[in-house]
DNA sequence: ACCCTTAGTATCACAATGTAATTCAAATCA
DNA sequence: TGATTTGAATTACATTGTGATACTAAGGGT
């Protein structure tokens, strides 16, 4: 089963679409998260990912800006975006009558 | 922050109310994740999480059926609500916009 | 030309979590 | 008494999460 993080990673390069990359996605997660993102966190989790089939990672161009190094660029897999799914249903399922899971009046049948 | 396996335990025991030990909560999780909770998942867990002040246990009673033996209750503590919540709410603000999240036409807003 | 700053990636070591396997305890029932 | 049943405890190991630190290459200023 993912973890947590693992799962906001995904969530954060599926997202960013073909714009995904290592320091991209850091930001998007920090926004989603709204907690810092650690720079091992991010690639060693990336690297976890990939070997397990869920992203598949390349490097692109250097871009003609300052500083502007060759990115690792992320896509996630069909793997990858099931394993999402999963992730998300799991925790939607263990969900139902907690309290804190109902807003709205929801009766979540 | 809570690891989904510590989430899905305070939930279960949180749904159990004044019933919830060791045995139920497992069942309590099988059920919601449909999958085997291992005894060492369970009492490590528990274990962990009351060092953690989310949750308070004492030894009950042996009740009079065959092999009733006293069972370790569990109470989720006001901290251990919380930590739950955030975690909630930690995975539905990350899954705002992915694409397996989105049923029913809702937009998330 | 040289150094500083900037955008990025890479790696290591360790902490926190997840899980299987195995053992122990006490109570009934035959 | 001893087999059966409910339930807890321990051990050891695998997987995930994270901070600290280092590395690389490009552009800009002087």
């Amino acid at each position: 089963m993912l973890g947590e993080f693992e799962y906001a990673l995904i969530t954060a390069a599926a997202g960013l679409g073909d714009k995904a990359y290592g320091a991209a996605i850091r930001e998007e997660i920090e926004a989603a998260t709204l907690r810092k993102c650690s720079i091992g966190a991010l690639y060693t989790t990336i690297e976890r990912l990939e070997k397990k089939g869920l992203l598949k990672t390349w490097m692109g161009e250097a871009t003609p800006q300052r500083g502007g190094r060759a990115k690792r660029m992320v896509l996630v897999t069909e793997a990858g975006e099931l394993a999402a799914k999963n992730f998300y249903d799991a925790v939607m399922r263990v969900s139902l009558n907690a309290r804190w899971a109902m807003e709205k009046g929801e009766s979540l049948l």
